[in-house]
DNA sequence: AAGTGAACCTGAAGGC
DNA sequence: TGCCTTCAGGTTCACT
């Protein structure tokens, strides 16, 4: 699912029921997810309270009052849903047919905000790409997940300059080059077509090459912080089933100009091409072989 | 060393 | 209706 602009979206929904909470109770309900889960995971969290919620590239990170750190991935399908309020129906407690979604709610956060009130903040994830770790705080920065991580693409830290010589010397298709968290991160698939589309670059052009052309580096970098600027401005995009954590959805994918629009016209103004679709590495691009040449 | 493809897992969608 | 194949936002690992 979540490229930077979701997890950020979920990052916002989850802050203000996270921060300054008190983690009352943890339900782990299975023993794995992408990895499995670390041991006394639910005991190290009971009792702690929330200092902040942060994000580094498509990761959310829980800094608590006392070790461990909460690193938290969303993996394709991940989600968060926030139940506030009273205590609500417990599953089964009228024997109601668990649905085929909540046979995906893997983990349950009890939590008890500053003025009293408790909120269930369930994580759903049917595919279970997802994981969630634990990391000592004087480490965070080394954490093998993190560590090797790139520039945040929101800010103005990633300029012309930077990504020419981020992406200077390399023989991969600029497309690889964007999706490679060690050079830029949280980028994937969706937004990586987008930008390529706005600066009017082919996504199988060599990185090195586009990194030889300084206005076209400039308007690349200029592509991938609007696009995400956009994105996470509308909330993050939704897909299949990307939800927020109110379970609103986004509404980015209203404004995708090529990613999943295979044989559907090319938004540019006069351009009157047809978006295609490739495979590279694996993973299909979308793009405008007309305005992207 | 860098680059490609498979693997992880479930569900949705399309073809027949 | 069902059965089959293909594909999906990500990351990591095993190969060339």
């Amino acid at each position: 699912m979540p490229e930077l602009p979701e997890v950020e979206t979920v990052r916002r929904g989850l802050q203000p029921v996270f921060e300054g909470a008190r983690i009352l109770d943890v339900e782990q309900r299975r023993p794995d997810l992408r990895y499995p889960f670390p041991p006394d995971f639910a005991r190290r969290l009971r009792g702690r309270t929330v200092v902040s919620l942060g994000r580094r590239a498509k990761y959310l990170i829980a800094h608590l009052d006392a070790d461990p750190v909460l690193i938290c991935h969303l993996g394709m399908s991940g989600s968060f849903r926030i139940h506030s309020g009273a205590a609500e129906t417990l599953p089964g407690e009228f024997h109601h047919a668990r649905s085929k979604d909540e046979a995906h709610d893997h983990v349950v956060f009890h939590l008890k905000d500053q003025a009293g009130e408790t909120h269930r903040v369930v994580f759903n994830d049917p595919r279970r790409f997802g994981f969630m770790l634990f990391c000592e705080a004087a480490s965070l920065d080394a954490h093998p997940s993190l560590a090797g991580l790139g520039v945040e693409p929101t800010g103005n830290a990633l300029d012309g300059p930077l990504l020419a010589r981020l992406l200077s010397g390399r023989r991969v298709a600029v497309k690889a080059a964007l999706l490679d968290q060690r050079l830029i991160a949280g980028l994937g698939n969706i937004y990586v077509c987008e930008a390529l589309w706005r600066a009017g670059i082919p996504p199988t052009r060599e990185a090195g090459a586009v990194a030889a052309d300084r206005a076209l580096c400039a308007a690349l970098a200029e592509a991938v912080r609007a696009v995400i600027a956009e994105a996470i401005e509308a909330g993050g995009s939704s897909l299949r089933d990307h939800i927020r954590t109110d379970g609103s959805l986004g509404y980015f994918q209203h404004s995708f100009s090529v990613y999943d629009r295979e044989g559907e016209a090319c938004r540019r103004p006069g351009c009157g091409g047809a978006v295609s679709r490739l495979v590279q590495a694996g993973r299909s691009t979308f793009y405008c072989p007309s305005c992207q040449a």
